[in-house]
DNA sequence: CTAAATTTACGTGTTTACACGTATTTCATA
DNA sequence: TATGAAATACGTGTAAACACGTAAATTTAG
């Protein structure tokens, strides 16, 4: 299959971790063709080398490693897209397919994980670490129910997860304070949440990284 | 005053970070004696070569970076410890000064900072990030408020962070619940929380950090 | 333009969170 | 042993969250 060492680049914003990762893919012999420190480097590095894999940090400044993966979709750029991230990111799975990306790797496996991932996605097999396909059972279940929020409902959340009270958003809407509880009302039921009093304020705070 | 260069050694559990920070002090020609991949190593390593400086991760297995320091600071050692982390920490500072911690850093701005850092820690400064410092400010309050709490409340807080409702933290604590709904009144009281129903809730997910 | 989905709104009732005061027991320690 | 802090518990009352049903206006799509 891969005769050649496949060429990579790679983007983190952790000056620390991106020397990390840069030093060992030299050592392990790999073609690294260069290296940014965020999201906009990494892209121009991406258009203009056009290496096989690009193994990006998903949070950069400028642009995250999911924009920069929808960017090379666009464009159809050949690259595969390798995340990389501190954070076992729930929701990500499925952007993943979507979105071209090849692998998903934690930090804090990155040494063992790494090779066995770029030899993988060099010959076009995905790679995902173990522990992220641990949660995807978890994941369609609640990203499904989210999709079905209406709009309203969703902006709805949004306000709950800022800790705002019904009045509060009911007056910041311009709408009845009785219509802001028939959403959160509905919002309950679509959602599945366990029904104890506050438990969707919790649900919004736990997962407000997805409403934005 | 620093004549010699100061003998180092390093842990942190996330291993590109470790090789990131272990090659740029050896690239840059200081005397690192070790390094470690978790709390127990980090602290064998500075009981056995006693070195002048040790960087470590505050998040690390077994030990964290805080319990070293403390662990240093009982037996005398006269390691100076500097803590490296992604997390901007707020309650940190004031440990810092009880535990002799020399240095914080923030993983984001590490290589710049890394060698400032060391360089103070050497004569004796204290080297604290910029960043860390814009905070101190807010901190101090929720801080001192924090300690005021009574073992009880903390144990309540920690009860409400897990999402436990009144009657639920009651029954697992064989208390009435006119008790626990006692406790979180003065909780507030203490914490100055802002009057809305679930600020309580609010602030405890906000803190959860802090209760661990 | 019509049908379906969405948004808006209210009524009624329950549960939970929280305020404020009071009072008893337990426990450490001066 | 005495004194005060902390933990325990209750009464009474208010406000917010949530359930469930109903229904009108509005928007969107076919």
């Amino acid at each position: 299959m891969s005769e050649t060492t496949p060429s990579i680049i790679i983007a983190d914003d952790h000056p620390l971790l991106l020397k990390g990762l840069s030093d060992f893919l030299i050592e392990k012999g790999y073609n690294l063709l260069g290296s940014g420190k965020d999201g906009r480097e990494a892209y121009n590095l991406i258009t203009q080398k056009k290496p096989d894999i690009a193994i990006l940090d998903i949070q950069m400044p400028y642009m995250s490693g999911l924009e920069i993966a929808q960017q090379c979709k666009a464009n159809a750029l050949e690259t595969k897209i390798v995340l990389i991230t501190l954070h076992k990111e729930k929701e990500l799975y499925q952007k993943a397919q979507e979105l071209n990306i090849f692998g998903y790797i934690l930090k804090e496996f990155a040494l063992e994980e790494i090779e066995t991932c770029i030899k993988n996605v060099t010959e076009g097999v995905p790679f995902f670490s173990e522990k992220i396909k641990e949660l995807i059972g978890v994941v369609f279940m609640e990203d499904c129910n989210l999709n079905t929020l209406t709009p309203s409902e969703k902006k709805i959340l949004k306000f709950i997860a800022q800790d705002k009270t019904n009045k509060e958003i009911a007056s910041q809407l311009f709408i009845s304070y009785r219509t802001v509880e028939k959403h959160r009302s509905n919002i309950i039921t679509k959602l599945n949440i366990e029904p104890k009093t506050n438990s969707l304020l919790i649900w919004a705070k736990e997962h407000h990284e997805k409403l934005l």
